[in-house]
DNA sequence: GGTGAAAGTTTTTCTCT
DNA sequence: AGAGAAAAACTTTCACC
């Protein structure tokens, strides 16, 4: 027989992450503008020194709250001047299915997000093409011969007014 | 009277951007990748060394072919749970009316992205929030005033299938 | 356009508070 | 937890091919 604990843990048995104070909001709000910035000047910038920032830093990374660091480059100059989102919605919603749709579009480098949303319209998708007629292939010869299909209703980008990338760290 | 000129200019009037060779995409493709990795182990792995690796880094930063470098967050460790899709309707679609609607938006920091589309919709914006309370708060008070709105509908983002930064450098 | 070496910073560790 | 100093690594410039 097991002996029931006599005594649970305090807390929570999630690891006790130690609510982000300002100075850790300041470090990702920063890291997030400005991926590339040195350790030096990022510590500078929230008021400490430059090793128990890069501590902080280093907290954040392995938590996982810091999930990785990447170049935005301009679609356009690599020949990506089509964005397209496709409304999708699938014959069957048993999980099942929902997963094997979401296998099948998640290996296409063509897409780049893949989102299930409530409602009628069961995923949305971010795609980008070279042009119009390579979309034109990608869709009949990639997505509309996805596992369970039943509609895709597809709208061109005419322009992208806002595309900041994550979370407004700044809002409480 | 102004000259005609007789001599047009040779090529286009774009300055003659060497089209990217193939180390010069797999620099994009890796920083885009691992945007903090170091310019000797970049230059390592493109078959360089450090020197004209940072050239060529720069000369892609300077042309505008990289835009900034930023942070990947996790958005749930910042407590914003909830991502919406917002699909938009305008009243009126006159330039000046566009405009308008995308400026409201724009200065939001809820919307991370606003994109123009052709069909029905005429925008879909994607929105975060902390919880579903402060999303109703944010589509009535902010949204939904917005100028010129006809309809919005709304769609909860139930699981993200893929969420990848950029475009596949990789695609001829 | 690339290489190799040298100079200047930055990262990273260590010790102390 | 943060600060200051020291060692290691990286970035950046320069002369050369």
């Amino acid at each position: 027989m097991i002996a029931a604990k006599t005594h649970p843990p305090q807390g929570t048995s999630v690891p006790t992450q130690t609510p982000l104070d300002p100075i850790d909001r300041t470090i990702l709000a920063t890291l997030q503008d400005e991926g590339r910035i040195t350790n030096v000047e990022l510590a500078g910038r929230v008021g400490l020194t430059a090793p128990p920032c890069l501590r902080r830093v280093r907290t954040l990374e392995e938590s996982g709250i810091i999930r990785g660091y990447h170049a935005e480059l301009d679609p356009a100059a690599l020949g990506f001047g089509i964005t397209v989102f496709a409304m999708v919605s699938l014959k069957s919603q048993a999980e099942a299915d929902l997963l094997a749709f979401e296998e099948h579009v998640t290996a296409l480098p063509e897409v780049r997000e893949c989102h299930m949303l409530n409602g009628e319209i069961d995923f949305v998708l971010k795609i980008v093409a070279h042009d119009l007629q390579a979309f034109q292939l990608f869709l009949t010869s990639k997505l509309t011969p996805a596992p369970n299909v039943g509609s895709v209703k597809t709208s061109l980008t005419i322009r992208t007014a806002k595309q900041v990338p994550g979370v407004p760290v700044d809002l409480g």
